[in-house]
DNA sequence: CTGAAAGCGCTTACAG
DNA sequence: CTGAAAGCGCTTACAG
């Protein structure tokens, strides 16, 4: 069944048919009538490759997931991320293509032909850790692009993140309005652009406050619960240790407070602790955590409009920042020094 | 640059170059080498559009969610299946096309049409509440389809699951070892095929054992916290109550838990709890949860070998039952009645 | 081993 | 308001 048949069923030419199929307006009302009635009983549908081919768009964006050590689809904060973008971006009509980097890492890895080959409208591009240079590529290229987590700088690109100083802000004014004056971050990887974020936020903050800053009480993790554990311990071998601690993540807060009760010590009466993240586990750990939570429901809708703008360009490159939130929970304490 | 460009640039004609970018042996060495520098330095591409009208095969497979109250990207076990299953079927060779339902939603729904618009070569369908007709109509397509939880029957559809009275026989084994006698059971919904496989399991072990199934003791929720909690509450006013709970879900465990020890009882030594998933916060939670494991990885894997296997008309349709694991926590005791 | 030609199923100026 | 025709960029018999 193809436009061919429809046209002949219809009497019409298949230019006709495709005009009514594309909501053209210089058609008859009869004409159009008569062909929809038919499109109708028959259930045609049009060939996805055939109208690709003879037309531009494909409205398909591409989901990238980039990186060497890539976050994947189970990723808990930008699976949330992605789910909301699908959402929103299906609402304007779009369908989203995954691209499995299995074979295609073992070759150069170049998203901007895989893109050309599908003839994507646009793509988001979520952050990971090591991100390859055809990134970069992409990036510079003019196919409209939205990063997550990671700044994009071209014309036809955008990004959208939590405004992680903020956050950093939030928490430290929360520890100290609460009385605290010895506060430890436990941060990423050094060369993670997101923890680093994170952590120019805390000292900012701890400056704002007249708290001066002590190196010995930054320690650096991997986000994971180990590696939570460890820094935690550290900061306990110093004396006097910190009496509350910001994690930039909550697996490391619940690393972090697995140290402080192997150590005899109680949270949040000897250690306060507040994660980064609100996974779900954050309300069912003993005791729960107060963590700052992501919009991820906006991150991921505004991630669909700016893109859906960029390709229609009726925007330039864009960028924004969501505000965070402290979620408080019994963690956190709450007593004076 | 299309193939026309690089036939004139290697001085053959387009078929040549065709054959040789799909691998036909029947070219020249020499020719083949002049063509393969050609592509290599200019980067050439083809496109996906073309080559999909020309030939048949995409190498695109759908990813549906299916039913009207329906599973998203965030579902933790699904989102585990599908990471896997897209790790497989990349290798593969495949990408993922994921529907936008949103849209589509809103007109009659029609997942075959869809997939023959994009000329898809297959699709796993993950199981959801209220499934629609269209999944039927697809299943008994010729398109070959993988269902996840869902039973398909078509002549090229195949499922897989974890076997879900295997999983109950080990739980109520693993209590009646534990010198449990009276166990309770609290379900999904009543409408829930995996709900009930579970259930089946559960009443076939407690006969097995010789113990008597109570009514009163297989209460229903719907695999969220807030149902736990209430079928607890429930069970709890029984005189005598059950010392043992095995629930569809940990987050329902979870509610258990939670009205547990609001009636001033403790876990696992008054009433012990044993879930089912394993989520992240089984870990975290006071106590620890013990809980049924599916083994994702190995369901993801599967479901794309058996694709491919329908794909390339290797194979029948076929379905799997998948061994579960129980991962024991503090949560499900060991003491004798 | 190579190429001319038809065809895949649409859309889009363009002419009428 | 309608249609003939060219074109999108490939693949695939088929002939040589």
């Amino acid at each position: 069944m193809t436009i061919k048949d429809i046209a002949r069923m219809a009497g019409v030419s298949r230019a006709t048919v495709s005009k009514i199929l594309n909501n053209y307006t210089d058609v008859s009302e009869k004409t159009r009538r008569k062909v929809l009635q038919i499109v109708e009983e028959t259930g045609y549908q049009p060939a996805f490759s055939a109208q690709t081919l003879s037309a531009k768009r494909t409205n398909l964006i591409g989901v990238i997931y980039a990186g060497n050590i890539n976050a994947d689809l189970t990723h808990p904060f930008f699976v949330e991320v992605v789910n909301a973008f699908k959402k929103q971006i299906g609402e304007l009509g779009y369908d989203l293509l995954f691209f499995s980097n299995e074979k295609f890492r073992n070759s150069q890895e170049n998203y901007l032909a895989r893109c050309q080959y599908f003839r994507l409208d646009g793509c988001i591009i979520i952050n990971g850790m090591d991100i390859e240079t055809a990134i970069t590529e992409l990036d510079q290229s003019d196919l409209p692009c939205i990063g997550v987590d990671i700044q994009l700088t071209g014309k036809k690109s955008g990004f959208i993140m939590t405004d992680n100083r903020k956050a950093s802000a939030i928490v430290v004014e929360h520890f100290y309005l609460a009385g605290y004056r010895s506060i430890a971050y436990i941060s990423g990887q050094r060369d993670c652009d997101i923890g680093n974020a994170r952590k120019e936020g805390y000292i900012q903050a701890l400056n704002q406050f007249g708290i001066s800053v002590r190196e010995e009480w930054i320690q650096y993790g991997d986000y994971r619960e180990q590696s939570g554990y460890e820094a935690m311990k550290h900061l306990l071998k110093q004396r006097p240790y910190p009496r509350a601690v910001y994690t930039a993540s909550d697996l490391m807060a619940f690393g972090a407070i697995r140290a402080i009760k192997e150590a005899g010590l109680s949270v949040p009466d000897d250690v306060a602790v507040i994660g980064f993240d609100d996974i779900h586990a954050c309300q069912y750990s003993d005791p729960t955590l107060t963590t700052i939570r992501q919009n991820k429901e906006k991150i991921g809708k505004l991630a669909a409009f700016m893109l859906f703008d960029l390709i229609k360009n009726q925007v330039q490159s864009s960028n924004v920042m969501v505000e965070p939130e402290l979620v408080i929970r019994q963690s956190c304490g709450g007593r004076v020094e």
